[in-house]
DNA sequence: CGAAATATGGACACATATGTACATTCCCCT
DNA sequence: AGGGGAATGTACATATGTGTCCATATTTCG
C-alpha cells in the first residue's frame, strides 16, 4: 500500500539506504556512515542493508559517483557556456556556487574530510581540482589571458569558493549577492556590467534593493 | 604531584601521547586518533594512557589547545606587522603560508574536518576565521580600504589559503614563489614592488633565477 | 491461489575500541 | 640499597560495529 520511492512496495531500496548513507556523510563525515545507524535511522534491520549492497564499501562508492558526477561534471560544463564578456563567463561559474543543482557545497566538503583517510578518494578529490581549474583556466584565456595569468586566475576563483565551503559559511543570499560584483573585479580584473549583473540576478530570483 | 617532563627517563609522557596523536590526526582524522592504536604507534602498553589524560576527550582538547594558539594567534599578529605597503604588508600575512612554525596548513585541515563531526569544533573553528578575516580587513583598512572593499579583499585573500589548504596542494617552493607576485597584485590591485618581492623571498630563503 | 522473488530481523562469530582493577616493574632519590 | 611513586601490562566488563546464516514474512505475478 506504502508508496516506497521507485516501483516496488517495499520499504526498503537502494535508493533509501544510499540516501540516509547521503544525509550521514553531509552531517558527521564518512565516520559515521555505519550500516546500523542507518539502520535505526532507516527503521529496518540492519542485515536487510546486504540485499542492496555487497557491502559498506559498495555502499561508499555509490556516494563517490554521486559527487563526481554532479559536481565536477556541472562546473565544467558552466566554465564552457556562453558568454560575450569575461563577466559574463564568470558569471556563469557563480552559477554553480548559488544553485544546488548544480554544485552540491555540502556534499563537497564532506568528500574533501573523507580524502584525509583514504588515499583513493584523495586521488578522486585531485583529479577534480585539476580538471575543474583547467576548466576555468582555458575560460580565462578564451577572452584573452596568457596562460600564466589565466592560471593563477582560476586558482583565485576556484579557491575563494573551496574556501568558502570548507567554512561551511552560511552567509545569507542578500550579503553573498551584494558580495558578488566586488568578486568578479577581483577576478577578472575589471567591474562587470550592471545588465550582466541583472541578468545574473534576475536568473536566481533576486532583487537587489536600489538605494 | 610532579609534573612528568621530558627530562624524566621514561618511556612514555603526556607528550609522547600528545605527539601520537597530532601525527594520526593529521595522517587520518580525528577517527583515528583513537588509544589502541597509538599505544600500538608508541610500543606502549595502551592502558599507559590514562596516566598522561584522564580519557580520550582530555587528549583531544589537548589538541585543540595546540591548533588554537598556534594558528590564529601568529596569522593576526602578522596582519598587524610593520609594512611601509599594503604590498609588504600582504607579504608579511604570506610568510604565514609559507612557514610552517607560523602556521601549521596540515594541522588546520584537519581541525576543519574534524569540524564535520562535532558542533563544539565547529564553534571554534568559525570563531578563529572570524577574528582572522577581521584582522586581514582591518590590515587593508589601515592602506585606505573603505570597509566593504577591505571585508571582499580580505576574505579572498583568507579564503584562496583555506582553499588550498583544502585541496592538500603540494606544489613545489618556486612554483609558489612564482605565483605570489600575481596573487599579491590580485589581492591589493597593484603590482607588488621588487624590492618588496625580494626582501620576502630573502627572508625564506628562496633565490628566483632570473632570466 | 500459491510459487517465486523480494525483504526482514534474530543469532552467531568476529573485530576493534573504551575504561577500570590490580599486580608488577621500573626509575629516582634519600 | 631500597622505599615509594611513576609507569606498565594482563585481565575483565562493556560497547559498537561488520558480515553470514537462516527462518520467516511480504509482495508480485503466473
Amino acid at each position: 500500500m506504502e508508496q516506497a520511492t521507485s516501483d516496488s512496495g517495499w520499504r526498503g531500496s537502494q535508493e533509501a539506504w544510499l540516501d540516509a548513507a547521503y544525509d550521514a556523510l553531509l552531517e558527521s563525515g564518512v565516520g559515521s556512515v555505519k550500516i546500523l545507524p542507518l539502520a535505526k535511522r532507516l527503521n529496518l534491520s540492519r542485515t536487510s542493508f546486504y540485499w542492496f549492497f555487497k557491502d559498506r564499501e559498495e555502499l561508499l562508492s555509490a556516494l563517490i559517483s554521486r559527487w563526481r558526477e554532479k559536481n565536477t561534471g556541472n562546473l565544467v560544463k558552466q566554465t564552457g557556456a556562453y558568454a560575450e564578456s569575461l563577466g559574463e563567463a564568470m558569471l556563469n561559474v557563480f552559477d554553480c556556487w548559488l544553485d544546488k543543482e548544480l554544485f552540491d557545497s555540502q556534499l563537497e566538503f564532506a568528500v574533501r574530510s573523507w580524502a584525509l583517510q583514504s588515499a583513493e578518494i584523495q586521488a578522486d578529490v585531485h583529479a577534480a581540482d585539476q580538471a575543474r581549474m583547467e576548466a576555468i583556466g582555458r575560460m580565462f584565456m578564451r577572452f584573452g589571458y596568457d596562460e600564466a595569468a589565466a592560471d593563477v586566475r582560476a586558482r583565485t576563483t576556484y579557491l575563494v569558493q573551496i574556501g568558502y565551503i570548507s567554512m561551511q559559511s552560511k552567509e545569507d543570499i542578500a550579503l553573498r549577492m551584494r558580495r558578488i560584483p566586488e568578486y568578479i573585479a577581483i577576478y577578472t580584473g575589471q567591474a562587470p556590467q550592471q545588465r550582466e549583473l541583472d541578468r545574473f540576478f534576475a536568473r536566481h530570483g533576486f532583487t537587489p534593493e536600489r538605494a
